[in-house]
DNA sequence: ACGCACATGTAAGCAGTTACATGATTTG
DNA sequence: CAAATCATGTAACTGCTTACATGTGCGT
């Protein structure tokens, strides 16, 4: 029985809404753009579609704050929405997904060259780097008190633990990657061969036991 | 100017097809089953609409070989398409994305239940446990030298590295945020402050100079 | 001979993206 | 007061998933 997809873009809005009494749209599209884009990544216009999704749904309620000509919507939270947000925790979470397009060219390495691949590789260090940059920046909030969501440190210590480890792992690798192109350089197929197996035999030395 | 998106599923398969002279359809979906679907994650499905589509823009060609009633499609790539995936390679690489449930999960923790929480930390682990059972198979399989891609293990190496660095991080972050649950069970919630706020500066500590 | 896993698709629908448009507010 | 950036959307499209439908061959 195939799973139904749980975690739509609508539960993890609630999940926020619950977190304040009140959110103006456009916080929304900031809290999910700064903090939550590296493990739960959308578009913004989705935030501002799925929000009015949620009214409609009864989940949330919407107030039409608008100073000026132009609107400025406030949303809220609804017991119904509580409800659905409770009744969403409880179903099984669904699996991680890495979609990573720099490895995907690694993989295909013999078609692409010297070149295109170290761009690839530069990618995904601008990936990592983008984390941890940003991680600088929430950590240190924290660490002195004046996060916006100081009353949430225990859970954001877990997540800024989780985003830190991957941006490590992602650098590490393109550092270690880059060593190994460089060794490949002047090896015959053979000699490259070799090479390879010890990298594998290294890597699986270090699984758990199981 | 936002930037378009290239990897589609579609280069992704003509670099599988520039592998072999012929793939037949099955064995296609298998690969990117057994394989990449821990970096690049496809429902099968899309891999038979995405084969026929390639064939319409005639970057490969289709012989249908039914043997019986069945038609058992086998796939070659053309001169254009070996064209389109080296002009693919030569653009930039899309940067990479995770979405991970349970991390959204730890996010809202305060919503959860301690049960709810530590099945989305499970589903973590299972997570990692998945791509470490693949690499353990594979991983032999390539040392001893009986690989499908045998030819391709120097890239493959950088591939196991990658796979089995997140699937090693994956887990010892599950380890970890349930030690770091269980050591807030008993605190006031001024402890758990405290207590997060040194885990959060011994991971900032781990951060690269810059 | 039956059941189950393997193999090959089709159909429908939605979640999500890109691209565009424009109002409001700050800043140099 | 012009330019840039912040803020709030809409429109059009499409990749991808889920769910379903069947054929085919193997093990028992």
């Amino acid at each position: 029985m195939p799973q139904r997809r749980t975690a739509t873009t609508a539960n993890a809005l609630l999940g926020l809404l619950a977190l304040r009494p009140s959110w103006p749209i456009y916080d929304l599209t900031k809290q999910l753009r700064r903090n939550m884009r590296f493990f739960w990544p959308r578009a913004e216009s989705r935030i501002y579609d799925e929000a009015k999704s949620l009214v409609r749904r009864g989940w949330a309620t919407a107030e039409s704050n608008g100073s000026g000509r132009r609107q400025r919507t406030v949303y809220s939270i609804t017991d119904g929405g509580r409800e659905q947000l409770r009744s969403w925790l409880a179903m099984p979470a669904n699996a991680t997904q890495l979609e990573c397009e720099p490895l995907l060219r690694v993989f295909l390495m013999d078609f692409s060259t010297r070149e295109n691949l170290l761009a690839a590789l530069a990618q995904a260090e601008v990936d990592a780097r983008a984390i941890l940059d940003v991680g600088r920046v929430v950590a240190r909030e924290y660490l002195v008190g004046s996060a916006p969501f100081q009353d949430q440190v225990h859970a954001r210590a877990l997540v800024f633990d989780f985003l830190s480890s991957h941006a490590l792992m992602l650098q590490g690798w393109t550092t270690r990657a880059r060593a190994t192109l460089a060794d490949y350089e002047g090896m015959t197929p053979d000699q490259r061969a070799h090479h390879a197996q010890r990298l594998i035999s290294v890597a699986l030395a270090r699984f758990p036991a199981d």
